[in-house]
DNA sequence: TATTGTGAATTTTTTCACAGCC
DNA sequence: GGCTGTGAAAAAATTCACAATA
């Protein structure tokens, strides 16, 4: 997978990718406050980084600030957002409604941010059809057609470990390209699919040892 | 904070820690399938690496190969564990029992990684002193007290982002050194405490974005 | 022969310093 | 004076190639 150019031709790093969403929510957030124009040191503390990273962050995408002032927050909010593509609503399901299933479909968060969660899917016969906070639960072995219907564009992965891999194997043949893994094993996805892991146990793994560093 | 040091004095790069507890999580299920010995290519794979690169990373801890053959599953997986200091149970909380905390206590994951779940804790009244699956729902103003008398090292917060800085203040100020935090804001927590910050819209966001690079 | 362990080369990311501009 | 944008320097991480050895 190739990385996204800047205008000026230059990749675009991965680290910076992974920050700008960041600093996106804390545009959005002082835009909610009325602040109209932001220092880049200003920002990058709430972001929990630093002024240079943030501005060499944003130079990738192009000149959005005014030296001596700051950055519009309005304008950069809208120039990283389109940038990600993040400017336009886009469908969303969940695949495996247990606990973690149930607790995804119902975060307020995914909404905020422009993700709409349109289907649950399960292949437990006791949750098929029910509704979940207004959203129907379908049956695994209707993915496809569903998909299709609503137009779904990203899935979220919630069943067990043993599934997860056959699961993925029958989201990509319906032709979905991006997955979220929260099953702890390590998707296998052809290179014209992203999927992106999010494992809770090594996350406390990795605390865990951060913290044993400390004293 | 100070990288951990190899015996031969060297530091132990960050990208490295992060994939410890992969190669850990692979180690265990070999073992369980009764395999002893596994060459460097075949244990990155299955944790989505390269074999020079798992040869480099477990360089840093010591040399626990045999040329020709390969590493002892369970010799590893032991130093791995040891060395991340994942050898012994650590006692969890949970502060915030709505749908994602509930989630969290009801996952078995935590449990094979040597994570227990020790107590809730909640605002609402309607939760305390409620048992969600064996395990007690207390009061937020209690905090202090319960985690000394249960010994608790690591929290997870699962509240409101508004609520999220002053409970984790809250934590510090009890004494807790390691913090996981579900709320979609970056929490500001002093040196000697680390924090680790899972934003569930931001892994979206990323996902998105990579999406739309495919074509 | 097969596979590890590692120094060296390469690539990526971060930090720095300061010219350029408001 | 204050803050951005950026090339250059430094640091970190990855990849490579191959000597060492079971």
């Amino acid at each position: 997978m190739d990385k996204k150019k800047t205008s000026k031709g230059k990749k675009i790093p991965k680290a910076t990718i992974i920050r700008l969403p960041v600093y996106l929510h804390y545009l959005t957030e002082l835009a909610q406050k009325g602040i109209s124009v932001v220092p880049s040191h200003d920002l990058a503390e709430l972001a929990g980084g630093n002024g240079p990273q943030l501005r060499k962050d944003l130079s990738y995408l192009g000149e959005f600030g005014t030296r001596g002032v700051g950055y519009n927050v309005g304008r950069l909010a809208h120039h990283i957002s389109k940038f990600m593509g993040l400017n336009k609503e886009q469908s969303v399901a969940i695949i495996g409604v247990g606990k973690l299933g149930m607790a995804l479909i119902n975060y307020k968060g995914f909404a905020e941010k422009g993700f709409k969660i349109c289907a649950g899917f399960d292949n437990n016969s006791q949750m098929i059809g029910k509704k979940v906070d207004d959203l129907v639960i379908y049956d695994v072995r209707d993915l496809g057609k569903i998909i299709k219907e609503k137009d779904i564009e990203i899935c979220i992965i919630t069943v067990a470990a043993s599934e997860a891999q056959s699961i993925a194997d029958k989201l990509i043949s319906c032709g979905i390209k991006a997955i979220l893994n929260f099953a702890p094993i390590f998707l296998k996805v052809p290179d014209d699919v992203v999927a992106c892991q999010i494992d809770l146990s090594i996350e406390l793994q990795i605390l865990s040892f951060y913290r044993t560093l400390l004293k």
